[in-house]
Formats: C-alpha cells, structure tokens, sequence
DNA sequence: CAGAATCCCTCAAGATACTG
DNA sequence: CAGTATCTTGAGGGATTCTG
C-alpha cells in the first residue's frame, strides 16, 4: 500500500464491496420476510401458540388471550384458517358448534417459535438485567 | 361420564379447559414477542441481513437495500443500536469515517433468522405451487 | 458522505354496537 | 355462542428538503 490515493480505496480494503452480498442478501430476506408475514401482527402469535395447546372454540381463545377483540380474533383466525396454519370446524350437532384447531403444517411453525422464545427469553434477561 | 346434560361439558371433554393453558400460554407469548419486536418491521430484517455479510458504512446498506430511505436506514439503525444488536464505529480519520457491524448480540440472532428462513422458504414453494 | 428535520398519509388495530 | 358492521385513532412509514 503506498500512499493514501482516494477515500473510496482506502474504505473498500476495509470493507470490500462484494456484488454478491447483494443477491445472498435478497434471496435471503424474501423468505425471512414471508415467514415474518404469517407471524407478525399483534394476535398470530397469541392465537398460534393458544392453539398449539389443543383444539379450542372461539370464546375458550378469546379468553385465554388478554384484551383480545372479538374482531380481532375472527380476522386473525381467518387469515390464519386461509394459510391453512389453522382448521375452522363446524360440528353438525345441535347447536352448532364450531372449533379451530392447528393443521400439521402450522404445526411446523413449532422449530421457528421455539427459536423465536428461545431467543426472546435470552433478550428478556439482558434487558431486565440492564435497568 | 353419563348422559349429556349441557352442551359445555360435551365440549369440555373435547376441548378440556386447562387453566394451565393460560400461565403457559402468556409465559410463551412474552418472549416471543420480545423477539418479534426485535425483528419486525419494514427495514430491520434486511438490514441485519445485509451486515451479517460484514462490516458496512452507510451508504452501502442503502445501495443493498432496496427502496429503503435514509431517513428509514437512519432510525433503524438507531434502534438496533440501542438494542445492542448493531455496532456503530467512527473511525478518527479524515474525512471521518463511519461504519455498522453486527455486536455478538447480533450473531446471537442467526439462529432465529435461519428458522424463519428455512419456513419462509417452504412456505414459499408451498405458495407458488398452489397458485 | 451520513444523516436530521419536517410534513403527510395510509392502514393496522381499538371501541362500540349489533346479529343469527 | 360466534361472530359482523362502523367509526375512529395513532403509529409506521414515505417524500422532500436541509446540513456538518
């Protein structure tokens, strides 16, 4: 190396400019952010883990999740019945009864989850520690 | 059980009410939600993506993200700051120069982010062949 | 280059009330 | 019991301009 000749030089040996990051980066996030789709919101995740406990009917959801909204829980429940993490039943008794239960494929969300609570127990600590 | 008397305990054989469900249920959430609040929102992911390539200044996080603001690069990477996540370094040169790295704290993630990327890209495949 | 400041707008989510 | 139908608000995020 001899003399300092342009900024942009002396910042690329220290941090190169790779193009490919660009494309590993993009392949990465999309699915990253399909999977953050399905889970963010302030009530999937609520619902999922209630679910992952066994099948329940509506108001048995509502109250085991705190200042859950009637609307909320019927829009949260059918978004997740339409990517079939969640089963919706109706029972042909009478009266009707209807139950949500969780699919195998949201069961598959269980890895993830448990990562995600894993790593958030983690976090809970340190920050309770630090204040 | 002897003959059917109201339709709750039916349903309660089928779906018993666990009271225990609630205290799991909410010491899951809590974490969990921890961690979703880390990770959530537009921009975070992406950025944490794009630095767990290596170390990277300002302009170049913007250049591998697309369509994201400076004003959006900016506050989050505030926040991930804050949250220990990320590393800012002035370096004392002139011009001054300043970069982003991920913290430990950060690489703690990698875990979360490869379960949400392996769902996230089945959830992709399942979706494309669907439709 | 690496942001800060300001203004604006949309949409997720809450409150409330109603229904088969 | 299992939801719908409206109305309203607040925060997340965008566009633009300015600065050391």
């Amino acid at each position: 190396m001899e003399t300092q000749t342009t900024l942009s030089e002396d910042i690329d040996q220290f941090t190169p400019h790779r193009p490919a990051d660009h494309n590993e980066c993009t392949g990465m996030i999309l699915p990253v952010r399909d999977a953050l789709d399905i889970l963010s919101g302030k009530w999937k995740l609520p619902i999922i883990i209630a679910l992952s406990f066994g099948t329940k009917r509506f108001g048995q959801i509502a109250k085991e999740i705190p200042n859950i909204t009637d609307k909320m829980l019927s829009k949260e429940l059918r978004e997740l019945e339409m990517n079939d993490l969640v089963k919706r039943t109706v029972h042909d008794s009478y009266p009707v009864v209807i139950d949500y239960s969780m699919t195998p494929y949201g069961q598959s969300l269980e890895k993830v989850i448990n990562e995600l609570r894993l790593w958030g127990t983690q976090h809970r600590k340190r920050i309770l520690s630090k204040e």
